[in-house]
DNA sequence: CGCACGTTTGATGGACATCAAGGATTGTGG
DNA sequence: CCACAATCCTTGATGTCCATCAAACGTGCG
């Protein structure tokens, strides 16, 4: 499952991504040496809500799932991460426990540090640390994004939303507009948007009548894109 | 409305913040010295949703809400911050406007750094950006949270939640249990439960009865704390 | 082919927002 | 000290959104 450190191929993708900016060649080259690489199968669980935090994870390709399950069982999908995005980092970073679990929805590579080993590095670049704080503090706006848009905003609205960020993280340009890149049920979809499977059923049946989306089993493609955001934002 | 630098009796609580951890005499006078003060009167907007992120603050005295309103005029109340919590910290390592509507509701005194010359203190003394990255991780993971309980639990459950909040950050003990310690109307907690007034009035109502709070004009003492904590888990 | 799984659609009910009206509390000015 | 206005709070009636239940209908895989 694991091996010892990236290859060149990757090295190039890991030189654009947001936690290694302003990294020089041989600190980034440190940095990445400490990492090992790590493969998942479609459904792999990388790590589970409630674990403790030893590992921090960068996406290297393919697409995880952040979910979160509330106590009384009911399932809410938090994020879609893909190639670039840090996992486990609000964790690792504050040495609790994990609050969600990640999941691979399709095959991924991942590369992982030790917290510890990480916690080094930072002290040895600050810059990373700095790098750090932004996405860590990004994520902290898209979250209050979120809860504003869970307790105000309607069920199509908020299934708007899940679809477009799904574009916007997953989306594939084919001949009707743009695909969603891996397998989407209706089910996975409503647990995107905090709704239930026959809501969701309903509002993409209408919405296909619309010609705003097309859709088939666990396959969605969004064919009028500036529509879809009007229903968004409430227009 | 601005003084040059905090007084001597504002060090010793300045040295037990979370944010200046590790952090020894030296380092922490230079930051706090790097800092002016500034008060708030009741009512007073201390840095409004859109503005560009100049001003990191930290609380000293008093609190502020922090809320945010949708595009289509619905307000919702994210957060009660209190002494020793940082404010437009998001914002600021992110350099993007401020996502929220920070807001005294007492008479406060906060802690003003440029964002410029903070980052350039993260720099010195890099103990402060790792600080900075646990308190902004905290924040992702309590709105992480908070989204996943605006998507999946009940209006009660939700002010049940919200009440146990501010007790924890504005709770006084009284004779009949834990008074929330400032003018807090049914509109207020409705804001911080994503409820109606209506609701939250029907719901304080009904918990009177049963004898779990006490309640007057803008003013609410939770009498029974354990079996509220059961409420909002949803037993 | 047939079975498992995903999807659709209808019927029903409950939770909660909204509308409406009246009651309580606080502060103010005569 | 009382009258009155301004808020804030309560409670009932109504309606809507959406979850839930139930059943039938594709679709694709073994």
């Amino acid at each position: 499952m694991n091996e010892r450190a990236p290859g060149a191929a990757d090295r190039k993708l890991l030189a654009r991504v947001g936690l290694f900016n302003g990294l020089d060649a041989g600190p980034l080259a440190a940095v990445i040496q400490a990492a090992t690489v790590r493969r998942l199968p479609p459904g792999a669980v990388l790590l589970e809500q409630g674990d403790e935090p030893r590992w921090l994870y960068l996406i290297v390709e393919g697409r995880l799932k952040i979910g979160h399950m509330s106590p009384d069982g009911k399932p809410l999908t938090l994020r879609l991460l893909g190639p670039g995005d840090l996992v486990g980092c609000a964790a690792v970073f504050r040495k609790l426990p994990y609050p969600a679990t990640a999941t691979a929805v399709v095959d991924a590579r991942v590369l992982v540090w030790g917290a510890a080993r990480f916690e080094d590095l930072m002290d040895g670049y600050p810059q990373l640390a700095k790098n750090a704080l932004s996405v860590v503090s990004g994520r902290a706006e898209e979250m209050l994004r979120r809860v504003q848009e869970m307790a105000t905003e309607p069920a199509d609205q908020r299934i708007a939303r899940a679809l477009l960020r799904l574009v916007r993280d997953a989306g594939r340009p084919v001949d009707a507009g743009t695909e969603i890149d891996f397998a989407l049920s209706r089910q996975d979809l409503a647990e995107f948007a905090g709704a239930t499977l026959y809501t969701v059923s309903r509002t993409l049946s209408a919405w296909q009548q619309a010609g705003i989306v097309a859709s088939g089993r666990r396959r969605v493609v969004v064919c009028d894109l500036p529509r879809l955001t009007r229903l968004a934002e409430g227009r």
